[in-house]
DNA sequence: TAAAACTTTCAGTAAGTATTGAAAGTTTTG
DNA sequence: CAAAACTTTCAATACTTACTGAAAGTTTTA
């Protein structure tokens, strides 16, 4: 397999994976494009490599900007803006599960919390609170745990990337 | 807070919750609705109170079955089927993890070992090769994480529902 | 065994989500 | 300061995904 056919399927493969998960499939695919390269790439760059308008390759980049994943520069002489996709997979799997977290996890966890304020007393609301209680328990416990793995800060991500590239 | 009002409002919740993760919503939502509740739903109970067809019920259900968060149950002198959920929300969660691993996990990480079997040799297809690495080792230590998460067998759910209705 | 009771399927359609592209906005240059 | 170079916005549109409902299929009953 030739490296840059690899490197297409890797952006496709990221893309549908993204999705999968609730994340927009074009901003997946922009961010492998990053990842998966040694050069700063231009909002021309990615529109041509993805075959996406200039409006989309836009959109996506600030929103990965947003997410911490994508960094803009410049070169002296050149008008135009860079990007550049921060390449430690650890502290790229850092920044994701934060904003996920700060998008998701925190407004779930309040609102269960305001469910449990049922006036009823008796079995039926018992049950219902008892419920809300282990689902906040258990995404609590899930949360606890991801914490513990992401502060493994001396962790083995110093592949060929970082190494070459930071 | 009412009851009747919070448990609408938590199958509303649970269904946004799992779109926002790539779980289709009226899924999460039937999901939601048997796990509030403490008998069995039929299928028409479930087009009522969500207000969706037969046909969208059905579905979903069988769905949850495949994902093994629901039960078939019946009762004598009834000849309609009747849907029952998982109440243990630790079990839930190995399920859902287990399901999700199967379908998204698994096949990215044999597409992602695929994609190493790059001809050309040098500092470009060690950097692709090293970044795929990364990718894959991360996966497998968040994958090492949840396992251990799950295999907390001694767990605290043994909330209200639990003691209750099992 | 035929009618009734119930479940499943799926083509058509509706709803939701993402993309385009052109116009408006901004910054730089000479 | 006006034209050029580039970026951003957003209404219109395309695409994707999910839902409906009626027809077909299955099981039960009498």
């Amino acid at each position: 397999m030739e490296l840059k056919e690899a490197r297409q399927e890797f952006v496709q493969l990221w893309g549908n994976f993204g999705s999968q998960w609730g994340i927009n499939k074009t901003m997946a695919q922009v961010h492998a494009l990053l990842l998966t390269s040694e050069d700063a790439l231009s909002t021309d760059d990615i529109m041509e490599h993805l075959a996406i308008s200039r409006g989309g390759a836009n959109m996506n980049l600030r929103e990965l900007m947003v997410w911490n994943l994508v960094y803009k520069t410049s070169f002296p002489g050149d008008r135009k803006e860079f990007f550049v996709a921060e390449k430690d997979m650890w502290e790229v799997a850092k920044r994701i599960t934060r904003e996920r977290k700060r998008r998701e996890i925190e407004p779930l966890m309040l609102h269960l919390n305001r469910l449990k304020n049922v006036e009823e007393k008796g079995v039926h609301a018992d049950n219902f609170t008892g419920m809300v209680n282990d689902i906040e328990r258990l995404v609590g416990r899930m949360d606890k745990a991801s914490e513990t793995l992401m502060k493994m800060e001396e962790n083995a991500f110093f592949g060929a990337f970082l190494r070459l590239l930071k």
